[in-house]
DNA sequence: TACTCGTGGGG
DNA sequence: TCCCCAAGAGT
């Protein structure tokens, strides 16, 4: 497995070590989460920092750890709160795994995050990284905790040219890491690793004049470190075509519906909308056909509210948005059995709705003034 | 393995 | 405007 990685055999490590730890020392940002070693802290901010940026976790992790100081008060919360408390971060299923597995170590656990990499990686959220993370951070384990960061961060200091987009190639930064690490400060080289992707050694133009470890980086010795890392992907983004209605009663209550449990924004709340699989009907009549399918209702719809484009990781929505009223009982059995219910404006605030619907809802409200 | 799963910032 | 991305995990 060495043998894979030259760079690993003439580097020194002991050198490696002292100039990136005592750059983290004096360097490091201070962050919420570095406040203390609690391990459910530590947990906390690396659910949130998965693909999400630190300027935008900081606000949801202070948020968070009001609402819920504890593992056993999150491990207590209601699902809504709980998802509440992650709208608008994106990536919903990570809060959902993050409640499920707290609730499964308080269970059997005791409320002790575990210390171990066989327990810990049992956990539901909890891959390779996040484990690493949580052992070397609050527990000073020599584990690997391999990002992004320390992939890009170690193709340039080993030269490592593999492709980072792939599974499999994470095993040869793991091998590094273990190989490196300083087990005498497992979570300062851990960080460290990551603030020196995060600060320096970045993707476009890496800062290598005011690098700690330029004289060890293999990658600057050869001045190709703005050609790594090797990393080829590229998907096409679908267009989805939608059609949104914000629908009020006579109690000036609103129509909004709970997305099903799996998939995209999983158990979100929403303003009823349809994917238009026809350019036959208009747009108003085209929802209130689907509408009248699924509740067996029709809508009074006014005139266009706005359109929004809301760009996801794999698709687009392009939503159509009207207002409309609904003038005529609804079946309370079809309500509750496709999820839809009747709020008022006050306890609407009360339910996680995803950035497109904040959109919509916000354009309605503008629009009212 | 390749695809799914959000969002907002920056070149 | 467009594209890449930012402390990944589940399936």
């Amino acid at each position: 497995m060495k043998e894979e990685i030259p760079a690993l055999k003439t580097i020194d490590r002991k050198q490696f070590q002292h100039d990136l730890i005592s750059w983290f020392a004096s360097e490091h940002r201070d962050l919420p989460w570095r406040e203390n070693k609690d391990p459910y802290r530590v947990w906390v901010s690396e659910i949130m920092l998965q693909q999400t940026r630190v300027d935008t976790v900081i606000p949801y992790f202070n948020r968070f750890m009001d609402w819920f100081p504890t593992l056993d008060d999150f491990a207590e919360a209601d699902e809504e709160r709980v998802l509440k408390a992650w709208e608008g971060l994106g990536y919903y299923s990570r809060v959902r795994n993050l409640h499920s597995a707290v609730k499964e170590v308080k269970a059997s656990y005791g409320g002790v995050v575990p210390d171990t990499p066989e327990e810990i990686a049992k956990l539901k959220g909890v891959g390779p990284y996040t484990a690493g993370a949580i052992l070397s951070i609050a527990y000073g384990k020599p584990e690997p905790a391999v990002d992004g960061n320390v992939m890009r961060v170690f193709s340039r200091i080993l030269l490592i040219r593999e492709d980072i987009a792939k599974p499999k190639t994470r095993k040869t930064f793991e091998a590094a890491v273990r190989d490196l690490i300083d087990h005498d400060n497992t979570s300062f080289f851990n960080q460290a690793l990551m603030e020196l992707g995060a600060l320096i050694c970045t993707p476009g133009k890496p800062a290598c004049l005011l690098c700690p470890v330029q004289e060890h980086c293999e990658a600057f010795k050869e001045g190709v470190q703005s050609e790594l890392p090797i990393k080829i992907q590229k998907k096409k983004t679908r267009k989805v075509p939608l059609v949104a209605a914000i629908l009020t009663n006579h109690n000036g209550e609103f129509l909004i519906h709970k997305r099903p449990s799996d998939g995209l924004l999983a158990n979100l709340w929403e303003f009823p909308n349809f994917e238009i699989h026809t350019g036959l009907l208009a747009k108003r009549d085209f929802f209130n056909q689907e509408l009248e399918e699924l509740l067996g209702v029709t809508s009074e719809l006014g005139e266009l509210l706005v359109k929004i484009e809301h760009v996801f990781s794999h698709l687009v929505w392009n939503v159509d948005t009207f207002t409309g009223v609904i003038s005529t009982e609804m079946d309370e059995d079809l309500m509750i059995k496709h999820q839809f219910k009747w709020v008022s404006e006050i306890d609407i605030e009360q339910y996680a709705f995803p950035v497109p619907h904040q959109k919509m809802m916000a354009a309605y409200k503008e629009k009212k003034k």
